[in-house]
DNA sequence: GACCAGGACCATT
DNA sequence: AATGGTCATGGT
């Protein structure tokens, strides 16, 4: 077990908000899943963040992991200064970006399209346990890249699955292909990302915030689309991509820390 | 039985 | 550039 003070942290938010899909709360509010390749389990105690595990992970990796070092003052200052967003901020502050593994969030933004967020985390065991066994940890890419379109489609991906075998092939075959993503801008990132099988522009700016610590992403989803025309658009039936040029230009370079706090306000009712 | 979910893709206009 | 139909699956 390791043990550590963290400020400024909101644990349930940040993973209750749609950014990962391989943790479970259990019935005593602690969360069991798996960060940096270790099965843990998480939960505060006040001021204390306490991890346990077979094998744990550093407290630096934990710290990298849930973006802890990261002053959210310029988060901060835009939703307070902005009356319509300020709810978001006083119910879930502290919620942080997660700096998930890169392939991950690739392949599970792949399966999130047209899709919720409890099926989801259900393909995610789905394919751990299928594809994983002894570990359950999410399969790394060239284990879903061997396996057959019809083995995906039986643990429930539906016509998902052609689209996610395809490009774990290729990141399986093309090394460097994600740390290619990782030092490119935004922009280029965006269309490499883009590329491949079944990844648009919303998904895009999934995978790159989230895997690729992206923050100027601003992924548009149903929540965010409905959350922005009420707010910002008198209710106007504007466009995704007017949506995501007014949220460059209203909040630049930390409109996907935004983007996080409209969407968990959104989905929870108090926006 | 229609509608929805962290949409993408293709064909038309 | 914008619109419309289609795509699996499970929940409401």
């Amino acid at each position: 077990m390791i043990r550590f003070s963290v400020l400024d942290f909101n644990l349930q938010a940040t993973l209750e908000s749609g950014q990962v899909f391989g943790f479970e709360r259990l019935p005593d509010a602690s969360f069991r899943g798996f960060l940096r390749g270790k099965k843990v389990t998480l939960r505060r105690e006040g001021e204390t963040l306490v991890v346990q595990g077979r094998t744990l992970p550093s407290e630096r990796q934990v710290r990298e992991y849930f973006d802890l070092d990261r002053d959210l003052s310029p988060v901060y200052a835009h939703l307070e200064t902005d009356a319509v967003l300020k709810p978001a901020l006083e119910k879930f502050r502290g919620l942080r970006l997660i700096q998930q593994d890169p392939w991950e969030a690739l392949a599970c933004f792949i399966l999130s399209s047209n899709n919720n967020v409890k099926r989801i985390q259900g393909i995610w065991r789905n394919l751990s346990a299928k594809l994983s066994p002894g570990t359950n940890a999410f399969p790394a890419a060239s284990q879903i890249a061997r396996c057959h379109e019809r083995t995906l489609r039986e643990l429930g991906l539906g016509y998902r699955a052609p689209f996610l075998q395809r490009t774990a092939l290729f990141v399986a075959s093309s090394p460097g292909t994600l740390d290619a993503i990782r030092e490119a801008s935004y922009e280029e990132a965006v269309a490499r990302v883009i590329a491949f099988p079944g990844i648009g522009p919303k998904v895009a700016d999934c995978v790159l915030l989230y895997g690729f610590q992206k923050v100027e992403a601003f992924p548009v989803d149903v929540w965010i689309l409905r959350v922005m025309r009420k707010l910002y658009f008198r209710g106007r039936r504007v466009s995704e991509e007017r949506v995501r040029r007014a949220a460059a230009r209203r909040w630049g370079a930390l409109a996907g820390y935004v983007q996080q706090y409209l969407f968990h306000g959104a989905r929870n009712g108090i926006l």
